[in-house]
RNA sequence: GAGGUUGUAGCUCAGCUGGUUAGAGCGUCGGAUUGUGGUUCCGAAGGUCGGGGGUUCGAACCCCCUCAUCCUCCCCA
């Protein structure tokens, strides 16, 4: 018998950290319900067909896939078995998976439930999702994505209100952080007026990099994805650009970059409308790599500390079209909890008071004192207050130390004086006070 | 998927070029203290040295495999 362990890039959450995960998912829940959003839940799994060809082949590759039940090698391709092909084996084999993110498994309801709701649909999402990715600082291979997205509406309104939301549920998390916004059709415009609309994706993948390898890192990767050096010069210009306002003479010949500063001129003319805690900063290579993305798109930051980005979203065109009903655009943003989480520690920006759930222990010396603790005990937790009974009556030092570790601000003490005369002896743990109360001023006190 | 790091008590870590019975601090448990904790003192328990195989008279230490961890790339939350 050996030692039990967890799955690579899993892990179990202890009392104090499940607390403090449910702080995140409390403060961003109330956020999106103030947004008007509603809840959804989709199962862990989803069948293959629907998750695979939506992450690119990258994403195909992270996708946890589940083996069928029984005796699956019964149907499998035996072509592909004989030629050790796993790629072309998996379809006989595996027929779901683990959903990957929770955008995919929302388009996949909406299309089956297309008469039951009334566009636009708002809805936020908390759930885990599972990536088979090589598990490293903030990445893990389940973790948890807080969803907020609009189907059915094309307003530019929405985009505003999710970068409020952004803003909202930070400044509540009290953690300080960057909203970045571009906008998909602005780099498309970039391509355009550089004369590679053709090769929009691998420039746009090779700017997403320029905070990371500087601007001789991004150049050398353009010429290595095949951009010629008239384009390359021409790229690097636009995003020399100091402003939105700046670039509209470069976009003079292109429809889509037009459009593109329009939207965002649009978005941050709401957003002006009413103070945001956070800075929300237009930044011209933030790409993301989603190749649904058409229009506006996000990623948060946190100030102060180094993580990947703790969140990001952006507008599709068409997302629900793969899956047979074309036109319905969605705008949509998530929350990494998980990073979130882990900023939150590192910053020392959890607050005290989550971990004290329990209120009162009752302390008891022999037998008969236990009853009459049990008693006013039940009492308490009928005036709905969280109670615990020591379990063994006796020595008081032992039963100190529990309320200590388990950090309870108060002990009642029950002993035959106090059974007597139907009172507690109560102590104050963080004060040291002490007094004697009756049963009903305990729970007034307490309540 | 590619490359690297680390793995010794519950936790953090020592452990010399391979050499008797693998140590420390913290924590845990018991006692000093049978109606008052977080201090102090005394004592005790706790290890298949991540797992498997190999080299050797002898392996925590060297070699191979494997599992996990952390990090970089890719990609992302």
């Amino acid at each position: 018998m050996s030692k039990p362990s967890l799955p690579e890039g899993t892990r179990d959450f202890g009392p104090e950290q499940v607390r403090r995960r449910n702080y995140i998912f409390d403060t961003i829940r109330a956020v999106f319900v103030k947004f008007g959003f509603q809840p959804l839940e989709t199962p862990a799994m989803e069948n293959l067909s629907t998750l695979t060809g939506k992450y690119g082949d990258e994403g195909d590759k992270l996708l946890f896939k589940i083996l069928n039940n029984g005796d699956y090698l019964k149907d499998a391709d035996a072509d592909a078995l004989a030629q050790r092909d796993s790629n072309k084996l998996l379809r006989s084999i595996a027929k779901r998976g683990l959903r990957y993110d929770l955008t995919v498994p929302f388009a996949r309801y909406v299309v089956m439930n297309r008469h039951a709701l009334a566009l636009p649909f708002k809805r936020y999402q908390i759930q885990p999702v599972w990536r088979a990715d090589r598990p490293q600082r903030g990445r893990y291979r389940e973790f948890y994505q807080c969803d907020a997205d609009v189907i059915g509406s094309d307003s530019l309104v929405y985009e505003a209100e999710l970068a409020q939301i952004y803003d909202e549920a930070f400044r509540l998390l009290r953690l300080p952080v960057v909203i970045k916004i571009n906008n998909r059709k602005i780099l498309f415009g970039i391509a355009e007026a550089a004369g590679i609309p053709e090769q929009f994706m691998d420039m746009t993948v090779a700017i997403d990099k320029l905070d990371k390898i500087g601007p001789d890192g991004v150049r050398k990767e353009l010429a290595e994805r095949g951009i010629g050096p008239d384009a390359i010069a021409t790229i690097e210009n636009i995003l020399a650009a100091p402003s939105l306002e700046a670039l509209r003479p470069a976009f003079a010949h292109s429809e889509t970059g037009q459009k593109g500063l329009e939207e965002l001129d649009r978005v941050f003319r709401y957003l002006s409308q009413s103070p945001l805690h956070n800075e929300i900063r237009f930044d011209i290579t933030l790409a993301r790599g989603l190749s649904y993305y058409t229009g506006c798109i996000f990623e948060v930051a946190a100030k102060d500390f180094a993580m990947g980005s703790i969140g990001g979203g952006g507008r599709y065109a068409d997302l629900t079209g793969v899956f047979g009903m074309p036109g319905l655009p969605g705008v949509g943003v998530s929350f990494g909890a998980d990073r979130i989480y882990d900023v939150l520690e590192g910053l020392n920006l959890f607050p005290e008071t989550l971990d004290q759930s329990v209120k009162i222990l009752f302390a008891a010396f022999d037998d008969a004192t236990h009853d009459y603790a049990f008693a006013c005990a039940s009492r308490l937790r009928a005036a709905g207050i969280a109670v615990e009974v020591y379990p063994e009556p006796g020595k008081l030092k032992k039963q100190f130390e529990y309320v200590a570790k388990r950090n309870i601000p108060y002990i009642a003490i029950t002993g035959e004086t106090e059974m007597q005369n139907g009172t507690v002896q109560l102590k104050n743990q963080a004060t040291g006070e002490q007094q004697t109360l009756g049963v009903e001023e305990l729970i007034g006190l307490l309540g």
